[in-house]
DNA sequence: TACCAGAGGAG
DNA sequence: AAATCCTCTGGTA
């Protein structure tokens, strides 16, 4: 290790959080950094708010502009746009909160044409400008990560916190720290971790306390943003008394952040889970407990929380042991889940220079623009102001034609192959210079400029922002996959890892970003391009692998998969695909790739975005089909899967239909759990807004007239149950459904048949012929 | 039976 | 508050 890194070590810090504040009629940007001390607020006055005027006359501007309150310094400056060099006013002002109405003041000014960037929050704008990295060296730091939960009393149903009070809190931190604070003492039952105080304000305070002494940097929950904050501190509000869990002692403040809230802590970030988990997981439910297994693949403990209020009324040892053990595991798996989640959040904050409690509740196309806005700045480019509610809404109903899809052959084929672009959106937009200032450019004759098959051109002169930005993602990332192989400590390769998924996840989010409607950099023609230069590449590969001899089975966006017909020898298959690649990559454009993706012996390919494929290890790999749908039971799709096993690994259709006969027969004598029986569909609208309500909206319905509440995007999980004329009236939430109460009509006819038939059918078996199933069933198909 | 709204998957 | 392409279900007339 060299001088400076020894240096480094020891002036270890990192950025938590940032605000300003206003204190003697100035603005202070206060910087929140964990040091290798502890905790330090610094604090910048000497930074201004600015934003840009754009005008046919500086002059003139520059003379009304000054005259206006709040102002301090109107100053000509050089800015890029469209790749122009431009003078434009930069507009000096005393305070943040002056600028939204000079902004809208100087709009109405005549000469003035646009006022640019004066929407970017200050504390951001600072962070912009100062380059300082948030989270940065965090890993290195050690910082002291808490999880909470709350367990309310809920007699009604749903809990209300103007009546019910807390039961209890669970608590646990990195240090190893576990806490369950409750404010009775239940006869016969004794944890090491749990804690009987007096009231329920003493257990609030107690959990303030704690995380102060225990000096905790990051605040983790799962749901804390609309139900373990707004619930404190209303509970907190009861005893007049503030969730004081702020750096500062300062109050926990619930922002709106669309539909939802934001509960933010100030110097001590505050992540919630809940909806990281929703954008990184594809689940049947984000239950705490379906979330854990699907991280750590164990089962969290669980309980009935309906019961939580007769539990708790009960005071019975054994069942109150069981809710305690159930708190403290909430906090614990929480924790574990934070621990495993962060690194990426981290990650992302840094690469996007945005605080992370923003960052990790920001969707793909804030973070992109984040990082645009950065770079923007780096390289003087003045950025586009948001668009209007109303051009937004305008740019929605505008589409354009995206990927190609390849009509399938269906049915069952042997030795295929797999090939796929790596990153295509990603490389096209580098190799093919595609931004909105580099479009149709001046300074390239049309010929000769980046064509696209949609009509546009790109300037092969100077590189612009976009492809820019996504050519040093894509480099960033090699270098740390390089990294990531030479590195052998396992922690740090986990580090490797995690930065390497940002800055892929980022990439790939670019081609949308140019077709998001609310984009500052929005550009439909460069989405257009994008996505016509993809069709153009598929289908020139499709056309050679022709050529080459390869039947095509299938190809959807950037992949094809193929085969030689009659060809029984895998190898030489596999051989002659590597040389074809090897071929295609010889044509393409430099960072443009055709990769081998894979080999699967056998496959079955039923309709576009529908099909299975068998590797070589015998594993199934399935997509589109009903196994892989939330919206449908888990009879149907486990029937599916053992149908497809039969078929595809044990080459037996006999053996599918005995498959299928004895799941009718299950369904019919009525012994399938609910479990199997549940659907699971989200609740895409506001409850009101329904045109044509399906069955979740009608059970959903059912179960807020006994209480329960439901809400736009909630995933309501119902059975279709023996009650009830049409389905949608039949289906019910399945808390409210005895074991044993569904119809075995529904499930036969309308989740396990329709499942297994359409594979069958695929095969060539007539619906007649499946309607006596297994009779007529016979080897001869293959 | 034909059509539409709605949902969720693929890439 | 990232995009389009695509299949399929259940309600309605």
């Amino acid at each position: 290790m060299g001088f400076r890194n020894i240096i480094t070590l020891l002036n270890m810090e990192t950025l938590l959080d940032i605000d300003y504040t206003v204190r003697d009629e100035k603005a202070v940007i206060r910087l929140y950094y964990k040091v290798d001390k502890g905790r330090e607020i610094r604090e910048i006055d000497d930074f201004e708010p600015h934003f840009y005027v754009t005008s046919d006359d500086l002059e003139g501007s520059k003379k009304n502009i000054e005259k206006l309150d709040g102002v301090v310094k109107v100053e000509t400056v050089k800015k890029v746009e469209v790749r122009q060099e431009i003078e434009v006013l930069k507009v000096t002002v005393k305070l943040p909160q002056n600028v939204p109405e000079l902004r809208g003041e100087i709009k109405e000014f005549e000469n003035t044409k646009e006022v640019r960037e004066a929407a970017i929050p200050f504390a951001e704008r600072y962070l912009i400008n100062s380059g300082i990295v948030p989270m940065e060296d965090a890993e290195q730091l050690d910082l002291r990560i808490a999880s909470f939960d709350l367990e309310v009393y809920n007699p009604r149903g749903e809990p209300k916190s103007e009546k019910d009070p807390l039961l209890m809190i669970s608590y646990a931190d990195s240090t190893g720290l576990k806490k369950v604070w409750t404010y009775r003492e239940t006869p016969g039952v004794s944890l090491d971790y749990l804690e009987i105080l007096s009231d329920e304000k003493e257990v609030i305070k107690r959990l303030i306390q704690t995380v102060k002494e225990q000096e905790i940097d990051i605040l983790c929950t799962y749901n804390g943003d609309n139900f373990d904050f707004p619930y404190l501190n209303e509970r907190a509000a009861k005893y007049k008394m503030d969730v004081g869990l702020g750096i500062d002692g300062s109050k926990v403040r619930l922002e709106r952040r669309g539909m939802n809230l934001g509960a933010k802590v100030r110097g001590r970030p505050h992540i919630d889970l809940y909806p990281i988990c929703r954008q990184v997981f594809n689940l049947s439910r984000y239950t705490l407990e379906n979330v854990y297994l699907e991280m750590f693949g164990e089962e969290k403990k669980d309980i009935n929380a309906a019961e939580m209020h007769k539990i708790w009324d009960a005071n019975e040892p054994g069942e109150m042991k069981e809710v305690f053990e159930y708190s403290m595991a909430d906090a614990v798996g929480t924790l574990r889940m934070g621990l495993a989640i962060l690194p990426l959040q981290y990650e992302l904050s840094r690469i996007t220079r945005i605080p992370v409690y923003k960052s990790s509740r920001s969707g793909s196309g804030q973070r992109v623009e984040d990082l645009l806005i950065k770079r923007a700045y780096e390289k003087n480019i003045l950025i586009p102001n948001k668009p209007s509610d109303r051009i937004a809404t305008e740019r929605q109903k505008s589409s354009y034609v995206g990927a190609y899809v390849v009509e399938p052959k269906r049915g069952i084929h042997d030795n295929i192959v797999l090939f796929d672009f790596r990153s295509l959106y990603p490389s096209i937009i580098i190799s093919h210079n595609i931004d909105p200032s580099a479009m149709n450019c001046a300074c390239c004759k049309k010929e000769e400029a980046f064509q696209s098959p949609a009509g546009h051109h790109f300037c092969k002169k100077n590189v612009g922002l976009i492809p820019e930005t996504v050519g040093e993602l894509i480099q960033r990332r090699i270098e740390a996959k390089k990294r990531l192989k030479e590195e052998s400590d396992p922690e740090k390769k986990r580090f490797l890892d995690v930065e390497q998924q940002a800055l892929k996840l980022l990439s790939n989010s670019m081609y949308g970003y140019f077709a998001f409607a609310r984009a500052v950099w929005y550009s439909r023609e460069c989405a257009e391009a994008i996505a016509a230069l993809g069709r153009q590449y598929i289908h020139n590969t499709i056309e050679a692998a022709q050529k080459h001899g390869f039947d095509v089975l299938y190809g959807d966006t950037d992949s094809i998969y193929i085969t030689v017909s009659g060809e029984k020898d895998s190898k030489k298959i596999i051989a002659e695909s590597k040389k074809f690649s090897g071929e295609i990559n010889k044509e393409l454009p430099g960072g443009m790739e055709l990769e081998f993706e894979g080999f699967y012996p056998r496959g079955i390919f039923i309709t576009k975005k529908r099909y299975a494929l068998m590797d070589e290890k015998g594993t199934l790999l399935v997509k589109g089909l009903e196994v892989r749908r939330r919206d449908w039971s888990n009879v149907a799709k486990e029937t599916q899967t053992k149908v497809l096993n039969a078929l595809l690994k044990d080459k037996d259709p006999e053996k599918a239909a005995e498959i299928v006969k004895g799941m009718v027969q299950m369904i019919k004598t009525g012994d399938v759990k609910l479990d199997d029986l549940t659907i699971h569909t989200q609740i895409t609208r506001g409850m009101n807004e329904y045109v044509q309500a399906g069955p979740h909206i009608v059970a959903a319905r059912k179960a807020i007239k006994e209480g329960r509440e439901f809400k736009q995007g909630d995933i309501v999980t119902y059975v279709v149950t023996k009650t009830g004329t049409s389905i949608s009236d039949r289906a019910r939430v399945v808390d409210f459904v005895e074991e044993g109460d569904y119809d075995a009509n529904y499930y036969i006819n309308n989740q396990v048949l329709p499942a297994v038939m359409r594979i069958l059918e695929a095969l060539g078996y007539s619906e007649d012929e499946l309607k006596g199933l297994g009779k007529q069933m016979t080897l001869g198909g293959f």
